[in-house]
DNA sequence: GCCAACGTTGGC
DNA sequence: GCCAACGTTGGC
């Protein structure tokens, strides 16, 4: 299983929203990115991500799934866009700040903290169990 | 609110 | 196919 990380300016979408989403879950569309794109095609069902809050808060908040793998992006007809669809699995029990990921060693090579604009990025297994340890809550 | 970094577009 | 111009993102 893989590990990604979705990055979101809480104002337009947010934890809470994605949350309200349930178990059926959401597109996360409006990438429109190669990078992101592809990363998002590379997705398998069940794979485990990140969920990132941009702009003033800068944090991982959360746990998502991805819950159908890369189809069309409804909100285009330019078929260039394709999307994966995630669902909440849990919050972090504490937010992991970007500072925090800044601050520790093991973590300077995050895709987050070197190209910081990519919206849609994979995590390492070793970041991964890192993050969730940092923020107290069950990586599985 | 600014600006650096980066990706995309379009003219040549 | 190159590269200048432009738009967008996101940290500060």
């Amino acid at each position: 299983m893989a590990y990604w990380l979705f990055k979101s300016e809480p104002s337009v979408w947010g934890w809470p929203d994605q949350v309200a989403k349930g178990d059926a879950g959401e597109e996360w569309d409006g990438v429109r990115n190669y990078q992101a794109r592809n990363f998002m095609r590379d997705m398998k069902l069940g794979d485990r991500g990140f969920f990132y809050h941009s702009q003033k808060e800068k944090a991982v908040v959360g746990i998502v799934e991805v819950c159908a793998e890369a189809h069309q992006d409804s909100t285009t007809k330019d078929d260039r866009w394709d999307c994966v669809d995630i669902k909440a699995v849990r919050p972090l029990t504490t937010p992991v700040t970007l500072d925090d990921i800044k601050a520790d060693e093991a973590l300077s090579n995050m895709v987050l903290v070197k190209n910081s604009r990519l919206s849609v990025q994979p995590v390492t297994d070793a970041e991964w169990m890192r993050i969730c340890a940092m923020g107290d809550t069950d990586p599985n």
